[in-house]
DNA sequence: TGTACATCAGTGAACGCGCGTTCACTGATGTAC
DNA sequence: TGTACATCAGTGAACGCGCGTTCACTGATGTAC
């Protein structure tokens, strides 16, 4: 039952490794033009070549082939991300946050299908299993990431100073206590905070994009991204000079 | 052809006024229960009582039931808004803002699916039609009253100062406008910006929820939900000092 | 190296289901003279 | 007020389609002796 090794030995291992990456495939091209609902283990055996129930040979479920796309798709937006802000200096962490969130809107425009997966309504009946959760957190890792750099270099977020309530610290602590190891230095309560909300304003803003709530209010896209994010990376204390106030 | 009179005349008419009414609160429920995807004609004929092919003397196809659930959710979630921020004294802008936001979050958790529908993923095939543009624009409009009156009184938001560039400042200008007349005094682009923001963040923040974005991140919804949303009135010049900086 | 057996991939038929939409029709309600 | 005709709501059958999943099976690939 060594499945899970990464080198596959025999010829069978090697054609069911191969088959089941050409179904993952196939099916991703079908959510790109369908979405997620249109999705049909029955027309991805057919484009694929072989009967519908020799899928079954490869996943136990339709769930579990959703469950493949998703982990692609956190994975490959995870990736994009990565590489973008692999490629900025260091010190220039406004810069590094505009290429995380410039990454993620590129990959979620081009691949909006996919993005809806993860970051949209969610598929009804479906339920997430533990697989999902760690290829979810390569873009909030980053943000904690620069967030801490930025600590490091004496930088404040907007948010220091205000209130948090004691329940919110709680859960904050308990977040901190389960990022040990994964994020290098820790980050105060306002940091997160400001992280968390950051985090939740890169995907709120590509979502209103994406699912059109910006018709009829804003047209230049592109520039009133970078204009929104920029005002975020200062708030998150990525400005050229020390935080205002 | 007077069918859009508010008043109907013979039996006739109010048996259709009644039946369409019907139609829609079996569909809402439909949707309540399993979501867009999930709502289909015939299942809902078939609980009206009726055989499936009759619902077309009501709905000339399910995308125009859908439009009908879009549109009643619209409505639904603005009233909900509006009630809540009038019940608060005018000069308490932080607190008609944080009556917006709850009475929002409230009806998103109460009836998650009609959310989904109008904020979620765009249901595949459909293209929304003009009628969902003017219900979909009463909190935002709400959110711009608030602005107005915190620029009359003096206050500036978080955004003042900051850059804003010149393409974007064109599509406000279009923007205002076309507001012109819906809202009382014109707010400037840094306002609109803030604004725009707040909204996204908004309904951001509500997604984040409603889609399981913040488990294993966040226990205590309702006490962070409401600091985000304070820290956002802040940033929008409704605080009970003038504004930092 | 050769044979016997176990494992696995893929087939094809079937189960049982649901969907949106069209169409010719019956019978009731409304309207014009 | 009474009759003839037009409008409309609802029926029932049909078209044509697709879906996920199960199951007994054939035949090829791998393994142990």
């Amino acid at each position: 039952m060594s499945a899970t090794t990464s080198v596959p030995r025999t010829a069978r291992e090697r054609a069911r490794r191969e088959i089941t990456d050409e179904i993952t495939r196939v099916a991703r091209e079908h959510l790109a033009v369908g979405g997620a609902a249109a999705l049909s283990l029955r027309a991805v055996a057919r484009e694929v070549g072989m009967v519908s129930s020799a899928v079954y040979r490869y996943f136990p479920s339709r769930d579990d082939l959703l469950t493949a796309l998703i982990i692609d798709a956190y994975t490959a937006v995870g990736a994009a991300a990565q590489a973008a802000e692999r490629s900025v200096p260091r010190a220039d962490r406004m810069g590094r946050w505009l290429a995380v969130a410039n990454a993620v809107r590129a990959w979620a425009k081009a691949a909006p299908h996919e993005y809806s997966l993860i970051f949209g309504t969610p598929v009804p009946g479906y339920r997430a299993p533990q697989d999902t959760i760690d290829p979810a957190a390569t873009v909030p890792v980053l943000l904690l990431e620069l967030l801490a750099d930025a600590g490091a270099a004496g930088r404040s977020v907007a948010w220091a100073g205000r209130p948090i309530a004691a329940e919110v610290r709680r859960d904050l602590a308990d977040l901190r206590a389960s990022l040990s190891g994964v994020v290098p230095s820790p980050i105060d309560d306002a940091a997160a905070m400001q992280g968390i909300m950051a985090w939740t304003q890169l995907i709120g803003v590509i979502s209103f994009e994406l699912f059109g709530h910006l018709h009829n209010v804003i047209v230049d896209h592109d520039r009133y991204f970078v204009q929104q994010m920029r005002n975020i990376g200062l708030d998150l204390g990525f400005g050229s000079r020390p935080a205002r106030r």
